[in-house]
DNA sequence: CTAAACACTCACATCGATGTCATGGGCAAG
DNA sequence: CTTGCCCATGACATCGATGTGAGTGTTTAG
């Protein structure tokens, strides 16, 4: 498939789908005229892409984790693990300041609650 | 105090802490020569924008939801309501895309660790 | 009094993923 | 051949919180 159908099939605009592959997140067979082609497998692969920036990660870090410019190295497995383990880290202290925060909100919403009951009694 | 002790007490750079002020996060008193004072009430607060600006909330819904420039009003608080419910759902949706993160993360960490583990044998 | 440390405002720079526009080639249906 | 749609590349724009620097006034310690 070219590059509309894959944008129609993940959601991902063309933009982003040639930005992928110019940070090396993404690979592409092209067709004698330079045209980009995608095969099914390339859907999960930019369904995964977007599960991770989603989650904030850079696509500099998403490349190190999960090449696809170059064969497998011990070497660059080593480092994609050590990168895998400092993302782990960081979402989970992400999720952490996420339910800190929705418990401040949900203290605040009390409040809020509170004030209005109030003034309606008030008023 | 005044902006550096603040600063030092929260964390929060002088430059950020201006910038909450500008965007109706922040309300300081004034010296007379024009330097900002402020209390212990407003580490406590400042503590707050930084738990709600970690989320990855904006400081214009901050500013809706915790209003310090002007009185409470009915109207107004219904919309800050308004605001904090929105939030609370974008809140716990971003958690949920976090651990669905995490967990490929997780999958591509096992998938990482067969494969040194082949390489060891290989090798 | 003086010097250091702090504060003020204003303006411009930064980062990263994405939008958008310009310009031009590729291909199928009439 | 032409019209219409898809694709290619490249350049510039965007957003929001924060950094940074210039130029100037204020407070405090020696």
């Amino acid at each position: 498939m070219r590059i509309g159908e894959l944008s129609a099939r993940t959601g991902a605009s063309r933009r982003s789908l040639r930005y992928y592959e110019q940070q090396g997140l993404l690979v592409s067979t092209r067709s004698p005229s330079g045209q980009r082609c995608y095969n099914d497998d390339h859907v999960e692969r930019v369904a995964l892409i977007q599960t991770f920036l989603a989650a904030g990660m850079s696509t500099m870090s998403i490349a190190q984790m999960v090449p696809c410019m170059s064969e497998p190295t011990t070497a660059k497995a080593l480092h994609a693990l050590a990168v895998m383990n400092h993302e782990r880290t960081r979402l989970t202290s992400t999720i952490d300041s996420l339910m800190a925060a929705r418990g401040a909100l949900d203290h605040l919403i009390e409040i809020n609650r509170s004030f209005l009951a109030n003034a309606a009694d008030a008023g």
